[in-house]
DNA sequence: ACCGTCCACTAAACGGCAATCACCCAGCCC
DNA sequence: GGGCTGGGTGATTGCCGTTTAGTGGACGGT
């Protein structure tokens, strides 16, 4: 009678997660929630809710909070980074893969606004110490590609001014400032997203490239 | 011998600030802290230990913590207005005036780094409901007078592409972009940062305006 | 069958945060 | 004097991320 009166109960437990599998839970919930509320409105709390564990157990895979939110982000930005190695492997010319590349990244920080605002935003809260380094490696990486597609059209003479380095950044800069603000102020009067992209391009690369 | 005894033991509590003066004590720790330590580094705890009160006494003079910071962003948006405006009523050319308040922005974003991202990154954590209108109300003041500066480019059929709108929103989100990136990204090796301020206000005067 | 060891997990607690509560006391008006 | 008011306080609440001590089941050796 005692065993079967007191199994049933403990089960409100929740049994092992078979081997590393608790790991990929925790991550997909935690994209969930991050996804819905923000970084300050993901903790750890509700995270280990969604996925029906207590807060503690997250602690069994990832060493705090950044961890999970950054692993995350490192697959987002992997994505990034795949986009624009496509791009630079087409056989096309370099200004048109600067403005595919430009165009894609405009299109990834609309798509993955959190975790865009998380790597580029990077405001303070997190990061501290040295953390946030596989994440700003492929960060560098997808920057690496671009610059590399920039000192192509360098190569030939067609950069109307400044260096290849100061123009890819402001190409990149540009690009960052626009959705930045759309993701931030999406209550402002913006002129239709499609004509800013478009002007905006245009803009760069006419400002920035020679016919 | 009673009251000679007592009070002066008593004067550890700080003497009430006369009148409103406590208000603009507290308004000035704060932007001290604020500024060194920010957003996040300014606690209501810290605030009033440096102005030697009561963590409670600062809900006297402000409803909470984000009343505190919007108004310390209200003055310095205030100060960028003003620059604005004193741009925008000079005798010179509209392209002038343009590069002019552009490189203002610029110059203030970058010595009033956490004013300015408080109020242009406005990242989640703050705002919740309807709060921030005034900061956002000198924001809007800010946009329109550079805004009307563009128009009266686009009425003399300067415009290289876009409407007043897009090419002015597209402007101004390229600075943003610039300076948001560098001041959270110090790390990043940056081209030197005179040049992308030229490169940048080049590119877009010359991408986006007709000589 | 039994015991030790590990491992995924838990409840409880800690310290810090913003914000609220009940209260205190000096100064003022009547 | 007596009561009111307003700037001030310590204690408390309810979150947060994180830590600690411990629990229970699976597994391997004997």
């Amino acid at each position: 009678m005692t065993t079967t009166l007191k199994k049933p109960q403990r089960s409100a437990r929740k049994p092992k997660g078979d081997g590393h599998m608790r790991r990929g839970e925790i991550l997909l919930a935690a994209e969930r929630i991050f996804l819905a509320e923000g970084y300050h409105g993901a903790t750890i709390r509700k995270i280990a809710d969604e996925v029906g564990v207590s807060s503690t157990a997250l602690y069994m895979h990832f060493r705090d909070k950044d961890e999970i939110l950054l692993e995350i982000c490192d697959s987002a930005i992997a994505k990034l980074l795949r986009s624009n190695s496509e791009i630079s492997a087409r056989p096309i010319d370099a200004v048109a893969k600067v403005r595919l590349m430009l165009d894609a990244y405009i299109t990834f920080a609309l798509e993955n606004p959190n975790a865009y605002q998380l790597v580029f935003c990077g405001q303070s809260g997190l990061v501290s110490e040295g953390k946030q380094q596989a994440t700003e490696a492929l960060g560098d990486s997808c920057y690496d590609v671009f610059v590399n597609t920039v000192r192509d059209i360098g190569a030939t003479g067609r950069l109307r001014t400044g260096t290849v380095d100061s123009a890819a950044q402001s190409m990149w800069a540009a690009c960052h400032g626009l959705v930045a603000l759309l993701l931030t102020k999406p209550t402002f009067h913006w002129a239709p997203t499609q004509e800013l992209r478009g002007v905006m391009l245009d803009g760069l690369l006419h400002g920035l490239v020679t016919d």
